[in-house]
DNA sequence: CCTAAATAGGACAATTTTAGTCCAATATGC
DNA sequence: GCATATTGGACTAAAATTGTCCTATTTAGG
């Protein structure tokens, strides 16, 4: 549940690489993707994205790339998955009022509001410093965002 | 960003209709059809997988219907997740080892796990029951999963 | 026993979203 | 001028989502 996208993931890893090798250099497009083993036309897209969004700052030409604009510490989970996923809402009547409209009843956005505020102060709460922090740090190997109790099978 | 389904959507919806005309009644999906606004057929698809999801039972043939199993304080946000959006990896490399098989290095997946384990603890405490709270209780219209700082544009 | 009321299970097509690549334009350093 | 890079957007193929429908099964009641 609650999956993000692969532009998001690779997004992370393109970030925690310029994280590790920022000494203030521009590191070039080419450098990410070798980095990384992402394809480049991907590690493209995603740096145009970052870069649209104002998370990494970027120079043109011969000698030119990519930059952090910000420390690591201070940039949080939360940015970078607004600037990856764009601000999409979590439920549809946020933006449309479609079916909201037939039920004036509906007394169930405003939890959703309550979850997504929850969701949020997590976020904020975690930065791409503590993103590149080794994994040995947290042992399990799933990344399932599913609770202990529960039969889980994976889908497909 | 983090948005969900509409199936999840409509199922919150189904779920506390069922929290409300639930004396321990069983109550046809026509019937919840009628009280939500959503489409008889798609009901009927919710509430199997509810069903089938533990979260509700039902009783076939005439006079059958559904009923929740447990009193709404006692269903979490995050079982009504499991159970509507199915038990999905935040991140790709969770079920596939895909491109982390290409970079051992690959220091992120632990903190996505991090950020799991906050998004799940902050659904455990929300129930059911709080989720058919009036929406005056929150006072925002918008259910949009965004920070107050940036610059909030609607997706499409 | 027969019929109407219901759920169970799954098939299905249409729509939408996502993923990944590529191309033409622009800018920079040597 | 030329090689190096980013910028912006177009584009197609694949995958996921949505919503509906069909058939089988079960149950209550006359």
């Amino acid at each position: 549940m609650l999956r993000i996208s692969k532009i998001t993931d690779y997004g992370t890893l393109v970030l925690v690489h310029l994280a590790r090798c920022d000494d203030g250099r521009l590191c070039p497009a080419s450098d990410v993707s070798a980095g990384t083993h992402i394809a480049l036309p991907t590690v493209q897209k995603v740096l145009k994205i970052l870069t649209r969004g104002g998370l990494v700052e970027s120079a043109r030409g011969a000698g030119g790339g990519y930059r952090l604009v910000r420390a690591p510490e201070q940039i949080s989970a939360a940015e970078i998955l607004d600037t990856l996923e764009g601000p999409v809402a979590l439920t549809e009547c946020s933006h449309t009022d479609s079916h909201c409209k037939l039920e004036p009843n509906c007394q169930v956005g405003g939890a959703w509001q309550k979850i997504s505020q929850a969701i949020r102060a997590a976020m904020n709460d975690i930065t791409l410093a503590d993103l590149r922090t080794p994994p040995n740090e947290f042992p399990l190997r799933y990344t399932i965002l599913h609770a202990s109790g529960h039969a889980t099978r994976q889908s497909k």
